[in-house]
DNA sequence: GAAAAAGTGGGCAAAAGTGGGAAAAATGAT
DNA sequence: ATCATTTTTCCCACTTTTGCCCACTTTTTC
């Protein structure tokens, strides 16, 4: 079982439902394949873990000190928008309003493979994303992997 | 298992598709032998990983910090052109438009053994690659491997 | 020079993606 | 409490794409 990778732009029907593209559903593992957990990603995009990713994040979170007001932070911060939701037969995941206009998705979106987990993208948002960060990506490569 | 090296020109199909030069698929893993990671190359051309070569490239990314802007920004751009693709019974690869317009190939792909991967070309653009490198082929052998 | 392997091309069936409608459930007003 | 309205869930049908298989040509090997 792979990481997730790859990108797709599937379009988002009236009802928010996005189909979760054929090959990325093929890198779950079998039984964590129907049921994802989403939330509100990193930069304005969505997250979607399958739930056995979701299991180690919430042995991550556990881990934080319940006595340490940062910690408390992070964690209602951090949990507060994640919800279970479950594909329906032709593999499509349900997103509802409020994460949508966070990401501020209308009619496409854009959907990438990111390792560990899957994120919905508006199309030109993503776009605007790369060309405001600053390094290009041969420096980026350089800087993170090491030169 | 050796590394893969030397060269050979053939045609990209109408869907696609090109062989993998029998005596580069000779020097991969027999388990590993059908499935490749293809994705963007650095300069304009295309990479195929054999997958068991892959798995080392996606340990490294998991090293990486998630909740590290730099480290998020390189992931996606990292992953975003990579996508699993299995050899068909006769050895071939299936390229999609997006790579394969990347690298500017049409009818013919020149194809590179280049150690740890495979690279496809356009012929013409390989050459233009070649002219453009300020330094010859003797001074850069001399920079990179130590005079 | 024949046999085998490598490379090229195209057709067909299955799967993936898209859209919509009916049944069931929830909500809210009279 | 009942009925109407909205929302959600489940299922079905259509279109497009992908994957798989077969046949032919060329090159290599013995």
């Amino acid at each position: 079982m792979s990481g997730f990778k790859g990108q797709a732009t599937y379009s988002i029907d009236a009802k928010g439902r996005v189909a979760v593209p054929a090959k990325m559903r093929a890198c779950m593992s079998t039984d964590a394949r129907e049921t994802f957990v989403i939330t509100r990603g990193f930069e304005e995009c969505i997250y979607a873990y399958p739930l056995d990713r979701w299991r180690d994040i919430e042995r991550e979170i556990e881990g934080l000190n319940p006595y340490n007001r940062q910690d408390r932070a992070f964690t209602r911060r951090f949990l507060r928008w994640a919800e279970e939701v479950v594909l329906d037969k032709k593999g499509r995941i349900q997103l509802h309003r409020p994460l949508i206009d966070y990401a501020g998705i209308n009619q496409n979106a854009l959907i990438l493979g990111s390792q560990r987990h899957i994120e919905f993208w508006d199309p030109q948002k993503f776009d605007e994303y790369l060309a405001a960060e600053e390094a290009d990506y041969e420096t980026l490569a350089t800087q993170v992997m090491g030169g």
